[in-house]
RNA sequence: GCGCCCGUAGCUCAGUGGAUAGAGCAGCUGCCUUCUAAGCAGCCGGUCGCAGGUUCGAUUCCUGCCGGGCGCGCCA
């Protein structure tokens, strides 16, 4: 519960007929509800549980309650409170201004000019900061985020686990957390195997340059030609047994050839696929840079070398995590502290793990569930060992009392049997652990039918063309609505914005659970519930600021009069700026970014009700006090309506 | 077959024990000499998948069924 609420229910407790009976503050302030229409009130007192609990009609309380404040016949309209009762001795005992019931309600009218006052002068103060909290201060969460294989493409539906899992990251900052975004690269496995064999089998010239020492053996080949290499090799084995034997002897060699290398030894043979691998690796994370630079998120590869940021890391190691995340590749745990050999060494002589069919598995949920395997039959280790490692490696090195995994919902079961089979190893923190998960992406095929997409079958919307569109459709857009601001650099920039936020927005404003039915018209739809509608709102807000400079000068916010805002529509508006902290909480506890751009729909949505509602008055206008009230309003919702597209990764602009 | 997620207006989604279930899109009607109309107002549109149960009260919780999606040992 907001400020609001919490002072509302003081001066409640104060009453008479709360007193009485025994409501205290805290009590009350769990039985404030909003009233569904504005019309009912603004906050209401549902005496259900209270009624309950004093064994008596519902309604009847409710008119007890307000009793020593309406003698006459109550009725569903609100009656004023005398401002001078005598039971009323709390000073500040201001906020309610009339009560009545309706029903088993005790609907509250509240002190507008008071509560205006109140509200603003806490988000002039704050600023940025309006929203945040202390609730998670000194501990710290790592969060699984993006998360692409090497050697694929970025396509649309990665989207999701990033921006999600950024937002995210955002949110917990902002709610005091520590927060480690780590980029779990997948850039191990049998499939690389299969890569270098395909390299080898349909590019020999690779395999010559790794041989002869390059540290480049790929020249400039594209993750593109990388990927239908991999396809291609991947196809063409399905039913050759010697192909598919290749493959794994592929990964095989490199596999040995890396566990070589931390007891600082070399293999020849296993040298030339631990180059061919790293360049696969360097170009693959070239061109995911770039994917990021556009949605604005900055990762390093851990552990970090580079000299320079190692020295923010250990000197503003909260600034460093703040700014930046990790790719922290699946390889890593091959290596970092023998992790992987000595969980499966551990699992076994705890008879966690157990012989199955030639593999090593835990089985997490009985006998009759698919178990976790720990090396296959072959003797490679699985993605699940590298998990468990991960898992035990974040929680060690960071401190973290919770991770969570911004993973596919397909996955489910997979972070189920992960975070059981940590618990079964003696990992209590294991029940910090969470899946994160999210819908998938779907895609209309030519039968009309809507089915998931495969990057390795080219059936993907690759993630830049559509940033590319985006931005596009905006840029032409600007040609016509605003042709001065469209030909300058920031307009291009702008547009850059714009175009990204506008996919942004479109992926974050659903519930993270609902599968994404990708539709060109809808993401380019840049009308209603957008991210160039939310933008727009802030741009007005920015360029009536401008237009109160030009005439007024400098606005002193305190020298603004708050109770010059009547209006209703003002009222509404700051009834959703007081909720915007509880909103950013809710979506912090629930990982669930949509919180907070649901929020910021209705505040965008009000505040273009009242630019259209002023049109006659205007925001600033002849009236230089009156301006000046509400150009505080308008800064209070630039901040918040700023804050929270923030908070979804999206970058403000000033004009559009 | 088993497990998980989802089912709310023609479409995409909010709401999740409480007051008359809300938005956007699409369709129709209006509104730009003014601080950006990427906007605003209005109309149209709902047996909250179906059937039971718990409750003073269920779209919300429980059970069963129906429909859609995903997963179900050696891909990650």
């Amino acid at each position: 519960m907001g400020l609001i609420e919490k002072q509302v229910a003081a001066e409640l407790a104060e009453w008479p007929g709360f007193r009485s009976r025994g409501l205290g503050a805290e009590k009350i302030c769990e039985n404030l509800v909003r009233p569904p229409k504005d019309d009912m009130g603004d906050l209401a007192f549902a005496t259900f549980k209270p009624a309950k609990e004093a064994g008596k009609p519902p309604a009847q309380l409710a008119l007890e309650l307000v009793a020593g404040r309406d003698t006459a016949s109550i009725s569903k309209r609100l009656r004023k409170v005398e401002d001078d009762a005598p039971d009323v001795p709390s000073p500040r005992a201001a906020l309610v201004v009339a009560v009545g019931t309706a029903g088993p309600y005790v609907n509250i009218r509240l002190n507008r000019a008071a509560v205006s006052a109140l509200l603003l002068k806490e988000i002039e103060k704050q600023g940025q900061a309006y929203g945040n909290s202390k609730a998670g201060k000194g501990r710290t969460l790592v969060v699984d985020l993006s998360s692409p294989n090497i050697a694929k493409p970025l396509a649309v539906h990665h989207l999701r686990s990033t921006m999600i899992g950024y937002s995210i990251k955002k949110i917990r900052e902002s709610q005091g957390w520590r927060v480690v975004g780590v980029n779990h690269l997948g850039d191990w496995g049998t499939g690389f195997g299969k890569l270098i064999a395909g390299l080898k089998k349909y590019f020999p010239e690779v395999e010559q340059r790794a041989k002869a020492g390059d540290e480049q053996p790929l020249g400039n080949m594209s993750v593109q030609t990388l990927n239908e290499t991999y396809s291609r090799f991947n196809n063409e084995s399905k039913g050759d047994d010697d192909l598919a034997d290749a493959g794994r002897s592929e990964f095989a060699l490199l596999e040995q050839h890396i566990e070589a290398l931390v007891k600082g030894e070399q293999t020849a043979a296993g040298a030339v696929n631990f180059r061919i691998w790293q360049h696969t690796r360097e170009i693959s994370l070239a061109e995911f840079e770039r994917m990021y630079a556009h949605l604005g998120l900055s990762f390093h590869l851990w552990p970090v070398v580079d000299l320079q940021l190692k020295k923010v890391l250990t000197e503003e190691s909260e600034t460093f995590y703040r700014q930046h995340c990790l790719y922290v590749g699946e390889s890593y745990y091959v290596t970092a502290e023998d992790l992987c050999r000595r969980i499966i060494v551990d699992a076994v002589e705890n008879k966690v793990a157990e012989e199955s069919e030639g593999a090593i598995v835990i089985y997490t949920h009985g006998k009759d569930k698919p178990p976790l395997m720990l090396v296959k039959n072959d003797g490679a280790t699985s993605y699940h060992v590298r998990d468990l490692a991960a898992a035990i490696y974040r929680h060690r090195h960071w401190q973290a009392s919770e991770l969570t995994y911004v993973v596919g919902g397909e996955q489910k079961w997979h972070f189920e049997q992960l975070f059981k089979a940590l618990d079964m190893l003696g990992h209590q923190w294991a029940r910090g652990c969470s899946h994160t998960e999210f819908g998938l992406m779907l895609f209309q095929q030519a039968d009309g039918k809507w089915a998931k997409t495969s990057t390795r079958r080219g059936t993907a919307i690759m993630l830049e063309d559509l940033l590319d569109e985006a931005i596009k459709s905006v840029r032409e857009i600007m040609a016509a609505k605003n042709p001065e601001l469209a030909s300058t650099p920031e307009g291009e920039a702008v547009a850059h914005a714009v175009g990204v936020g506008a996919v942004v927005f479109n992926d974050l404003k659903a519930g993270r659970r609902n599968n994404v039915k990708f539709d060109w018209d809808a993401v380019l739809d840049f009308e209603g519930e957008s991210g160039p509608y939310m933008l727009y709102q802030y741009v007005r807000m920015g360029s009536v600021t401008e237009k109160y400079r030009e005439a007024y000068g400098e606005p002193d916010f305190a020298a603004g009069d708050a109770a010059r805002l009547n209006l209703d529509e003002e009222w509404r508006i700051l009834k959703l700026l007081a909720d915007f902290p509880d909103a950013v909480a809710k979506a912090s506890d629930e990982y669930e970014p949509s919180v907070v751009a649901q929020h910021l729909i209705k505040l965008a949505s009000a505040t273009s009700t009242w630019w259209v509602a002023t049109r006659d008055s205007r925001i600033v206008g002849d009236d230089r006090d009156l301006s000046l009230a509400r150009v505080r309003l308008v800064n209070a919702i630039r901040t918040t309506l700023g804050k929270g597209l923030t908070l979804l990764g999206m970058s403000p602009v000033d004009r559009m």
